[in-house]
RNA sequence: GAUUCCGUAGCUCAGCUGGUAGAGCAUAACACUUUUAAUGUUGGGGUCCUGGGUUCGAAUCCCAGCGGGAUCACCA
């Protein structure tokens, strides 16, 4: 809790008090049955008023217009605002007009939540609206919301924007801004209907773990914890891959996970540390395969969520309709800047990336050269849904070999709008093959890749056991939802991005002023004059503080006693 | 991590070459029975992010720190 609250949280804790005084609870525990939303009011009564004629709804309080005797207010539910008309004689019936002039118009703050029961009408200025027949508290809001207003033309005024602020505080976001719910109302239909396209062909939901004692299956730096049981380190997951292949060789047939990843790297536009991705296996199949399954998959979650399967992006439409282009990692390189690096060795390669002013450093392998240079100058341009196939061996240690293509691996990703949204291959399962492949990560570690890929022994003696031809993919979730939602912002398509933390308020609690005498109601007064803790107050002069406690008795019309001079004078000592 | 911009009332923002801190909305009081960015009148509300420095005097200038944004780097 905050040490001074404003003057609008004062007075809103007087209105609660003054609530519970007029024997009225702003927190009761009753449910409250509504039969109408706001959205489907404003949608429908026109065309059916009848079935309007008697509606129960509740929500927030977003804005008052009060006339006198009759007001009207905005009310604000999970679907959208629809506006109340309330007037005195009709919520008064009675002589006691105390719940119009005295709730409703004194001891109601905007955000405070209320139930009403009514019927729909038009008024004068034709806009759709409830008269109020009866109305009650629902929840008590201490916090004043930003205000955001808007105009006949929806204009926004005095919208509320600041970035950070929304990302630590989205519930107000999502409350004051509730056109940005829709993203995550479409988040959710990705992976819903991603999830549905699974299930219907017949492939299982399934859960492996977080916690892991070896990060395998990517190349990422991880975050370490530890295990006080067992006393031994465990690392949050970068990938789930080796666990899901685990399955695939105990006999599933089709195997696929949503889940979070973590990856202790670098904050932007494009990565938290926490993410959202699927994978998922399916034995006896390719990645050629795979590719059709991502066309059906991905037009599937498309229309899901817009109806069609083309989605606006910034500038560019993007058609999720199958087949996509599909172009091989060196051909994709030819075509962009008319070199051909098939047949180049590292020497080679280090000079391509030297001539095209690319930066490299030592620790850079084959594949790694290659992928600068693609990164540098591919990327961008694959806007429509693109498949970068056959990669070199050196940078995908978990792919099968080429069927043809002498070091190369079937594997491809999905680019859409110049970046990476999925990532499939032809999974190895030549155990011996894996082996020596995990062996030349670690080798790579030596030469200091920090996200060279760990050695997994018992993933290795899972695959001596067996494992079928599969193909697998991941998918990042929260990537491709800043697709199919227009952001440009990973933050944006997340409820809560990590933030740095608040920093923290200078917090004494009361107990401690109580202990040196200080009476409890004085303690506020205290704060208030910038006194947080013991030592600032003791520093202060003694003579000072009790002159400025007056003043502030004063100031603030405080009914409360003065504390003799000697009291005052006993805290500095 | 680098560069750069920003941090002032509950919210959105002004605040010039340093001189008693401002507006709109919100809030409080009064008026008003179909308003809608309601209106009219009158009030209250501030750790100018934090800590140093320069100065007679700092929201303003300088330094450091904290937090955020953008760009870049990193991130297959």
């Amino acid at each position: 809790m905050s040490i001074a609250l404003s003057e609008q949280e004062i007075l809103r804790r007087e209105s609660l008090q003054q609530l519970r005084d007029l024997g009225i609870n702003p927190y009761p525990a009753e449910a409250f049955d509504v039969t109408a939303f706001a959205q489907d009011i404003k949608d429908n009564f026109e065309s059916n008023p009848d079935t309007y004629k008697h509606v129960v709804l509740a929500g927030r309080i977003m804005s008052r217009r009060i006339m006198g005797s009759a007001s009207f207010a905005e009310l604000q539910d999970s679907t959208g605002r629809v506006q109340i008309y309330l007037k005195r004689d009709d919520i008064c019936p009675g002589e006691d007009k105390t719940l119009y002039n005295t709730v409703f118009k004194k001891l109601l703050d905007l955000g405070d939540y209320v139930g009403v029961k009514g019927y729909v009408f038009l008024t004068q200025t034709g806009e759709i609206s409830v008269h109020v027949q009866e109305m009650s508290i629902l929840s008590k809001s201490l916090k004043p919301l930003p205000v955001v207003r808007r105009d006949d033309e929806g204009n926004i005024h005095d919208a509320f924007t600041d970035p950070e602020m929304r990302y630590r505080q989205r519930y107000v976001d999502l409350t004051v801004n509730p056109e940005f719910k829709q993203i995550f109302i479409n988040r959710s239909k990705v992976i819903s209907s991603m999830r549905d396209y699974f299930n219907t062909e017949g492939w299982m939901e399934v859960e492996t773990p977080i916690l892991q004692p070896v990060h395998g299956g990517a190349a990422a730096r991880p975050f370490t914890t530890h295990h006080n049981t067992l006393d031994m380190q465990l690392y949050l997951r970068i990938a789930n891959e080796l666990y899901l292949k685990r399955l695939i060789v105990a006999g599933f047939d089709g195997v696929y996970e949503f889940g979070k990843m973590f990856r202790n790297e670098g904050m932007d536009r494009t990565h938290n540390p926490e993410f959202t991705s699927v994978e998922i296996y399916v034995a006896y199949k390719d990645y050629i395969w795979m590719m059709a399954m991502v066309e059906a998959c991905l037009e599937h979650v498309t229309r899901a969520v817009h109806g069609i399967p083309v989605v606006q992006v910034g500038e560019n439409e993007i058609n999720f309709e199958g087949p996509y282009e599909k172009l091989s990692m060196y051909d994709s390189i030819l075509k962009y800047t008319g070199i051909d690096v098939s047949a180049m060795d590292e020497t080679a390669l280090r000079k391509t990336c030297t001539d095209l002013a690319i930066e490299i450093d030592n620790t850079m392998g084959k594949g790694k050269l290659i992928d600068e240079i693609f990164s540098a100058k591919v990327e961008a341009n694959l806007i429509q849904p693109t498949y970068i196939t056959d990669y070199p061996i050196e940078m995908t240690p978990l792919a099968k070999k080429h069927r043809s293509k002498e070091g190369l691996v079937e594997r491809f990703e999905l680019f859409v709008n110049g970046k990476e949204i999925a990532n499939a291959y032809s999974e190895l399962n030549d155990p011996i093959d894996q082996r020596q492949r995990l062996e030349e990560q670690l080798v790579l570690a030596g030469r200091g890749d920090e996200e060279a890929m760990a050695m997994d022994d018992d993933f290795l003696r899972a695959l001596e056991y067996g494992m079928p031809p599969t193909s697998g993919l991941g998918i990042g979730i929260d990537r491709l939802v800043m697709l199919m939602t227009n952001q440009h912002t990973i933050q944006e398509v997340l409820f809560f991005p990590q933030m740095r933390p608040e920093r923290k308020a200078k917090v004494v609690t009361a107990d401690d002023f109580i202990k040196i005498g200080v009476p409890a109601e004085w303690v506020p007064v205290l704060n208030k004059m910038g006194f947080n803790t013991i030592e600032e107050l003791k520093a202060a002069n003694p003579n000072k503080v009790f002159n400025d406690l007056g003043g502030m008795r004063k100031k603030l019309k405080l009914d409360i006693t003065m504390p003799a001079k000697e009291i005052v004078m006993a805290w500095f000592e």
